[in-house]
DNA sequence: TTAATGACGACTATTATAGTCGTCTATATT
DNA sequence: AATATAGACGACTATAATAGTCGTCATTAA
């Protein structure tokens, strides 16, 4: 459903969220807290830069934080971002990305009807979800001690 | 978003529906009124057959003919007999079909709110349409003349 | 000056997709 | 029976995308 460098991004955000107060986080850190090929990990966390989402530091004590707010930060712009945009015929989106195989863009294509509702559905799930909502599912549970 | 056995598969689905009441269609039509590669075809078809969307009949006077009225085809049945089941991972769903490759299985996988929310509306989306629905969308406009 | 660290272009291996080709089998008609 | 028609089906291929890897360069702090 996603590729591996929208779920691996999606997993360094969560992770450089929980950690955004304690300075930059080292690429290598991350890569062995999530599993996450080193130098794949680069290309991903730099296009997440060059997307304005994350700031770099290059030399000793550098590494990479978090540049906006995690509610600031929608799932729809990473999916886009690594997976492009959703493939939807022109038929359906004005803004069309390339011209409808499938459909010869009749205006009777059945194929629009699925394509259109499957897009709302889609895009109104991502377009919803923030890096902060992930960030507080993941979060560890609070034990409250007593005493 | 679809392969092009999924967008195939519906087109002819869809024009076998309008064509129900004619007796059996030549793959070499479908082929021909779609804009489908007619090797191509022939196997989508026969998968659609052998999933019980379709019957077919050899020799003269054959063809490919709907089984199932348009209102009992899931377009979802539809399209993950060609595109797979929905790669939700298995932390998600419990019929899992592999094991998720990028969270650990982690209880607190911050990917899992996404692929759920996801799937939940994917899934509701192409479980509650049918081929009767692209069938009534895809109908040519019905023109009253007027005497 | 040096060690640490990100930047970045080029390369590769594997897999999936979208077909194509050739031959075989079943059926209706004559 | 012979023949033309039509689907069945396994094997093959070409292209592109995915998921990485490698080597080297540029910055920065100490």
């Amino acid at each position: 459903m996603f590729s591996m460098k929208t779920k691996y991004a999606i997993k360094a955000l969560i992770r450089l969220a929980h950690k955004r107060h304690n300075g930059p986080v080292l690429i290598a850190d991350l890569s062995v807290e999530e599993g996450i090929p080193k130098k794949f990990l680069e290309n991903i966390l730099l296009s997440l830069k060059n997307e304005g989402m994350l700031a770099s530091r290059k030399g000793k004590g550098g590494g990479y934080a978090l540049l906006r707010r995690p509610e600031d930060i929608r799932i729809a712009q990473v999916v886009q971002l690594f997976d492009g945009p959703l493939a939807v015929p022109s038929c359906v989106k004005m803004s069309m990305v390339r011209s409808c195989n499938a459909c010869g863009e009749s205006p009777q294509c059945g194929l629009r009807l699925v394509m259109a509702e499957l897009k709302e559905s889609i895009s109104g799930c991502l377009d919803r979800l923030t890096l902060l909502d992930l960030v507080l599912e993941s979060e560890e549970p609070v034990f409250d001690p007593v005493i």
